[in-house]
DNA sequence: TTATCTGAGACTATTTTAGTATCAGTTAAG
DNA sequence: CTTAACTGATACTAAAATAGTCTCAGATAA
């Protein structure tokens, strides 16, 4: 069972890496060679961050991305949302309005309530608290 | 992202059928149809729960499956465990002695933390506590 | 002896995750 | 005004995890 997979682990990587550099524009190449990531790979990454807003984006020589918002802004919930989807009960189709097995569902409220003690967790890391995290350690 | 597959759910499902009859030899068909699981993943599900030392089998006409100890002593997290693997950070290496990145690493011990307190959670859910909220639903 | 069961293992299918390759268009700098 | 260093988009392929099927040998109750 995996909490956070090699996607959201990257994802987290490269916006640490932009966010070492602020306001600078940082190419999906330096991202890559800095953090190890294969280059189209993350380059597909650092795009879907930028279609949710976290990145942007400068074309051309010298371009590359820049993170949109304040570190602080930045939840590891989101980021884990982005690549893994919302956390959910596997196949329990409470979500498509009425699940036939419902009434006799017992994993349900417990899972329910798991996954908002996790999601709370993850909610309450940041990008800034792991930025400064990775300050200590330098 | 989910916390439990579709294997977990059927087999808390399937243990909940046997602990529904206790002391009684429930067949792998009876479970499928109780339980709407598809016959022979079901049998396949019971084969490794009788592997794992949760469920004990009898063989020939008559026979099927029966919980080997109280449900009291059968938690969640095992039937995780069992179907899911142990719950793990991605692709960190850390397990495997050393990881190269883990100087730098920042999701590590948060992850870590996280993982333990999900595993707990998991492990306050006893089949004995879900087969009496059954009960209650009845 | 036959119908009903399990054990085991080989398969196949589907879905999710990971990773690559290609091409058009943008921009800075010589 | 050309070239090198970029991104956008998309279509792919590969690998791994999950889900599900099929078949056959052997046990057992009736
Ligand atoms: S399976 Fe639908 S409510 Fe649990
Ligand atoms: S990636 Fe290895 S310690 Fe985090």
């Amino acid at each position: 069972m995996k909490l956070i997979t090699k996607n959201t682990d990257y994802a987290v990587r490269a916006l640490l890496v932009l966010g070492g550099h602020p306001q600078e524009y940082i190419s999906a190449r330096q991202v890559a060679l800095e953090q190890l990531i294969p280059y189209q790979y993350v380059r597909k990454l650092l795009r879907k961050l930028m279609h949710y807003d976290l990145v942007v984006s400068r074309d051309g020589a010298g371009g590359g991305f820049t993170l949109k918002s304040s570190p602080s802004k930045i939840k590891l919930a989101d980021i884990i949302r982005i690549f893994q989807g919302d956390i959910q009960l596997s196949e329990c189709m409470f979500r498509k309005k009425i699940c036939p097995q419902r009434s006799r569902c017992v994993l349900r409220t417990h899972i329910m309530s798991i996954e908002r003690l996790v999601e709370k967790e993850f909610n309450g890391i940041t990008l800034e608290s792991m930025l400064k995290e990775l300050k200590g350690k330098k």
